[in-house]
DNA sequence: ACCTGAACACCGTTCAAGT
DNA sequence: ACCTGAACACCGTTCAAGT
């Protein structure tokens, strides 16, 4: 009958990886911590030692949402440091590109995660911690911009402006394409960031 | 003592009314059938009458929503044509400028309701209607794309691919500004429009 | 047509008590 | 330290019955 030990080993963390697959697979109004508690055969009061509340476990799975974004967008740039095409002349746009890719690889698969990462509906002192994983997301995309700008890559100016730029262009075609089912996220991305680094104005 | 009426009057109007305000005060978690029958002084059971279940009224909050965005950015196409400024040399970036304000205008005051807008939750029929919406809203980005690109002020290419970029642009910026709290979003986004029109790369 | 009241099956959260 | 079981105050939804 294999009865199950009174400690579950690691509750904490196999309410948080039930919760992100209940997210993923049927939503934010189909978590409840007294199923999370259910499937991980403890009693609906036992979350209660692990979070405090059910907001807490929102805001634990934002965070790592979070992490795991920011490594993606971290090894984007480290593959692109190795790639030999690094060397030539033109090649912002490519590293760009790799971060937009790297985005998507993340927001697309992650819809559900990312609407909560983004929920302005955290707690007070968590949202500091939530602000300032965005404030890292920026700070890469800020680094790209600066090199290239070293590079005469990038128009010179504020790169601080021209990141926040990027970021919410990236960001807003994660929102529009988790919903509208873009036909060819690549072929999209592609065009985006060309048209981001050529302008929409007449050549 | 004021007895209410055994009619409402107008019951379904005066739950989407409160459930906004809700919604903009404290969030999608405190929204409640229960307590929105409690406002409207009729029984917990009397919302079922006017939406099939709760995501019927978020359903209807999200359509509302859009057609309020809609009309503002209309609005604003409209008032820059009545505009004398429009008669000069390069006036697309203006036309940009004044979508990407009536945007935030909209955006910024109802950052609950714009999550809600474009949560990918919503019930199967209706999400065709709110896609369409969303398409209405790429149409007047397209418009304005066209117009400029009529007018020799944007390059030549795929309009859509092109609408698609600036509401990529303009919906990240109000996703990051709703929460990041931007200094100065008026700043923001003039300099957000010029580098879009005027591109990334070197001049 | 519109609403009520009771009923049902769920929730989140707390807290004494158990191991 | 970690978990249980009962308790409390909520939910959403349904449905006969009332007006």
């Amino acid at each position: 009958m294999a009865e199950r030990p009174y400690h579950h080993g690691d509750l904490r963390s196999a309410l948080l990886t039930s919760a992100e697959r209940t997210l993923a697979e049927r939503g934010p109004a189909a978590l409840s911590l007294r199923e999370l508690a259910r499937e991980a055969g403890v009693s609906h009061a036992a979350p209660g030692r692990h979070f405090k509340d059910k907001q807490a476990l929102l805001d634990a799975l934002a965070l790592s949402g979070f992490q795991r974004l920011q490594a993606a967008l971290e090894q984007a740039g480290d593959t692109r440091k190795l790639d030999p095409a690094g060397t030539d002349g033109t090649n912002t746009e490519g590293y760009l590109l790799a971060l937009a890719r790297a985005y998507m690889g993340f927001a697309l698969p992650n819809a559900a995660l990312l609407d909560l990462m983004y929920a302005r509906k955290h707690d007070s002192d968590i949202s500091e911690q939530l602000a300032a994983a965005v404030g890292d997301l920026l700070a890469i995309v800020l680094n790209a911009i600066a090199e290239g700008q070293r590079a005469g890559e990038i128009v010179e100016g504020d790169p601080g402006a021209i990141a926040f730029t990027v970021a919410s262009t990236l960001h807003g075609f994660a929102s529009f394409s988790a919903n509208n089912t873009v036909e060819d996220v690549d072929e999209s991305l592609k065009a985006i960031v060309h048209f981001l680094m050529t302008g929409l104005g007449p050549r």
